[in-house]
DNA sequence: ACCTGAACACCGTTCAAGT
DNA sequence: ACCTGAACACCGTTCAAGT
């Protein structure tokens, strides 16, 4: 057992993961060979079975990878002062940022986690930590009396990740440029969904 | 060249898109083999490939029965003379009546449009329908004064669906049980959407 | 037209063998 | 530890042959 060199290990692993995303937006999961892995990142079956198990394991290391994507389109809200405010920026940079690429990407392991309960915690772990940026924005901004007091955060925090997933969703279908078209009908949903009733006369 | 039994054709063909259902949702599309699908219907290859030129064309298939389930899932909504309360009855079936089953064809169906574009057509349509319904029940209802005579029903109607679709996507995640949870949020938020705006004191 | 089953090129994964 | 490439069981699809 000779010891692990972790320079090489990590780059090699960095590498193939870079050349299968590329594959696996073009061609789907399942139209990638493994061979075909190979051959874009340069060395044989053994090899490349010597860094990752199986072809799930080499999409649990970009479901990984999504989790700082996502990071970074949610990141207005992380210390956010006006919860509408940078909910807005971050829908900007959600539809000028998010690529065909990533869409397919996506769209991709949401079939995938299905049948593999291994991803499927690893799309959880994503998921639950956008939960987590979402609804500390949202608390901040009601203890602020920026929301309506009477809202039960808990579920506007899903809401809006079922709302923004949605978009995502309308954006496989339409094109990544749609996502521009809905902006101002969502911005102006989520300013409705979350000020303070006003007075029925 | 013999002339085809109708009947036959189409009785054959029926049941080879329900035995293939179950496995693609079992299994997934790419975890079920053509065999797979031989054996559940108990015919050779060879006259599978005489009903379904391929296993993509029993996608397409499966794909246009989708269009009926949607059809049922809005149906309130068709005739409508209240749309939040047709809304709300809409959004309570697809709470009850959607099965894990049904999320998980839904979400092979998502991955395989990506790279097919016969597929991305059929789905397509599916939607288009869909959005029909929904744009048809807005306009009767902004006509009826039931709603912000300010709203651009286009694209709230676009917004209504990618809400339906965004909380489907959450029930894959967190199981189709998760969807009575959100409904009283969901319809809620509804509402606000679309009410006229009160005047501000 | 409807049906069979062998055959084809290709797939993900394993493993004995090398350094 | 890191790497090779032949070999294994299996895949979607085709096709000559039957009724």
């Amino acid at each position: 057992m000779r010891k692990r060199n972790e320079k090489l290990n990590s780059e090699r692993r960095k590498q193939i993961l870079q050349v299968a995303a590329q594959w696996f937006v073009k061609r789907g999961f399942h139209g990638t060979s493994m061979k075909d892995i190979c051959d874009a990142a340069n060395m044989s079956p053994g090899t490349l079975y010597h860094y990752f198990e199986s072809k799930t394991e080499i999409i649990a290391g970009i479901i990984a990878e999504e989790a700082q994507i996502m990071e970074a389109l949610l990141s207005p809200l992380r210390s956010s002062t006006a919860f509408l405010q940078a909910m807005s920026e971050a829908l900007d940079i959600i539809a000028s940022e998010v690529t065909e690429h990533d869409l397919a990407l996506h769209t991709e392991i949401a079939a995938e986690i299905q049948r593999q309960p291994a991803l499927r915690e690893a799309q959880l772990k994503v998921d639950r930590q956008a939960y987590a940026i979402v609804l500390g924005a949202l608390i901040r901004a009601q203890g602020d009396k920026q929301l309506d007091p009477a809202l039960d955060l808990t579920h506007i925090a899903k809401l809006v990740l079922a709302l923004v997933d949605g978009l995502l969703w309308r954006a496989t279908l339409e094109g990544p440029q749609s996502l521009k078209d809905y902006l101002p009908a969502t911005k102006e949903a989520l300013a409705r969904i979350l000020r303070a009733k006003q007075r029925r006369t």
